[in-house]
DNA sequence: AGGTATTCACATGAAACTATTCTCTGAGTTAGG
DNA sequence: TAACTCAGAGAATAGTTTCATGTGAATACCTGT
């Protein structure tokens, strides 16, 4: 079949996707399911926002896929509806913290701030306080009040620490006429426990939690979606069982269901079925992990996949590998690719972070007089290992 | 044999350094009046 | 004299190095039997 002919054949051929949109992460859906409880707490107690008042600020956990960023968008939506309606000088501000280059240091968060208040600030030469002012000034001009939802806060107090947190609670006694309000949400359950307890105090006045979802919320959530997502009839049936069920061993994270579902369904597709079977599910799941894996390994700085290579390069002739061996293979690596050698101590960090992301398993032993290290393993599959390898090779070589 | 003390090979932490990108300031220069 | 240019001082940030300290358990070394 020529090139043309299957363009051809592509456009008659009618998608069995309706809106494929509705299955990504970004999509709002009309109704939040099973959060009820959580949304009546969230609304209650930012409500005081509508009569001027200062919320408390509130501080929300849950393992990711809860749904705490969706049931948060969705009442921030429906308090800004509100607020427009009755003319009430309200502004909610939404920043991921976890956004590199957007907001995951002190200096952008508050460069963001500014930005969402309709002016710049440049991207770096001057100093914190100085943006800090210009803040100051803008959200002090009018009167109003202020709701800045913090997402994967974690994040930004793992990487500069939680006096950022103490300067924005201490914002509002620098205000004549505005208020602001914190709304922290964060994935770590334990979060607060290693926070200044100044901070601790006055940034969880109210805590909320939102519990996993169970496998049959999953299939709900799923099902509320995949009528809009999919052609009617598109589905085998068992498919959204079968997904929820995946989901639910994965402590409950719905938005993995999600993807795995859309990621199914592209897969079914390409391959020309007509309906999405629970085989592409198979196929989409082991799709889902090789992909990010592969993507977090070759999206990686030359130094690392130089880690990454060395690694690969030992681990098929023993199980388990230590830094000192993965440093001897990595320097001549470096020396090869003409790359400059890093320290063993850099090197040790470098390790620190694959583990975070899985791409292999580390866990600190001590071989007793023989000293301690970390003992590494690759966890993925033989298939993936070659081809990342190959692939790495080709980008050091470069 | 049983109990300590050592010791290894790193891990982990903190601080300092380097390079890059960007702003702001003020001295010196230029061109027009 | 006003406008312009351009070097230098300062900031923020990422990535790294340097220096310092921590650490779990296999071994070496005792000790008294």
């Amino acid at each position: 079949m020529g090139v043309e002919s299957f363009f051809e054949h592509y456009l008659q051929k009618t998608s069995f996707f309706q809106d494929k949109s509705i299955l990504s992460s970004s999509y709002l859906p009309p109704e939040v399911l099973y959060r009820e409880e959580q949304l009546r707490e969230v609304a209650n107690i930012l409500a005081p926002a509508l009569k001027l008042e200062k919320p408390s600020n509130l501080f929300i956990y849950g393992k990711t896929g809860t749904g705490k960023t969706l049931s948060i968008k969705y009442i921030l939506k429906s308090l800004m509806a509100t607020a427009g309606q009755n003319n009430i000088p309200l502004k909610a501000i939404y920043v991921n913290c976890k956004l590199k280059r957007v907001a995951d240091t002190e200096y952008r968060l508050i460069a963001q701030l500014i930005k969402e208040y309709g002016e710049e600030v440049p991207p770096t030469g001057l100093p914190t306080d100085e943006v800090y002012s210009v803040f100051y000034r803008l959200i002090d001009k009018e009167k109003h009040v202020a709701l800045l939802v913090l997402d994967e806060i974690d994040q930004l107090t793992k990487k500069i620490g939680d006096e950022i947190l103490y300067n924005l609670t201490r914002i509002n006694a620098e205000l004549k006429n505005s208020k602001i309000s914190l709304v922290g949400i964060s994935n770590n359950l334990v979060f607060s426990e290693n926070l200044d307890p100044r901070v601790k105090s006055s940034l969880s006045e109210e805590e909320l939690i939102f519990p996993p979802y169970n496998a049959v919320q999953i299939q709900d959530i799923l099902h509320q979606r995949a009528v809009i997502a999919f052609q009617a009839g598109a589905l085998q049936s068992g498919v959204i069982e079968k997904c929820a069920a995946f989901a639910a061993r994965e402590h409950g994270d719905v938005r993995r269901a999600i993807d795995l579902l859309r990621v199914a369904g592209e897969l079914a597709e390409r391959c020309g079925s007509d309906t999405l079977e629970l085989a592409h599910l198979d196929e989409a799941q082991r799709k889902v992990e090789s992909d990010s894996i592969i993507n977090a390994a070759i999206t990686q700085p030359k130094q690392f996949q130089a880690v990454l290579y060395a690694i690969l390069l030992i681990s098929p002739q023993k199980r388990n590998v230590y830094t000192g061996e993965i440093y001897e293979v990595y320097k001549t690596i470096c020396r090869q690719s003409k790359l400059n050698v890093l320290t063993q101590r850099r090197i040790s960090d470098i390790l620190a972070e694959f583990d975070m992301l899985g791409i292999i398993t580390a866990r600190i032993i001590s071989k007793g007089r023989y000293g301690r290290t970390r003992d590494i393993a690759v966890t993925l599959e033989g298939n993936l290992v070659l081809k990342l390898k190959e692939l790495l090779e080709k980008s050091l070589q470069a």
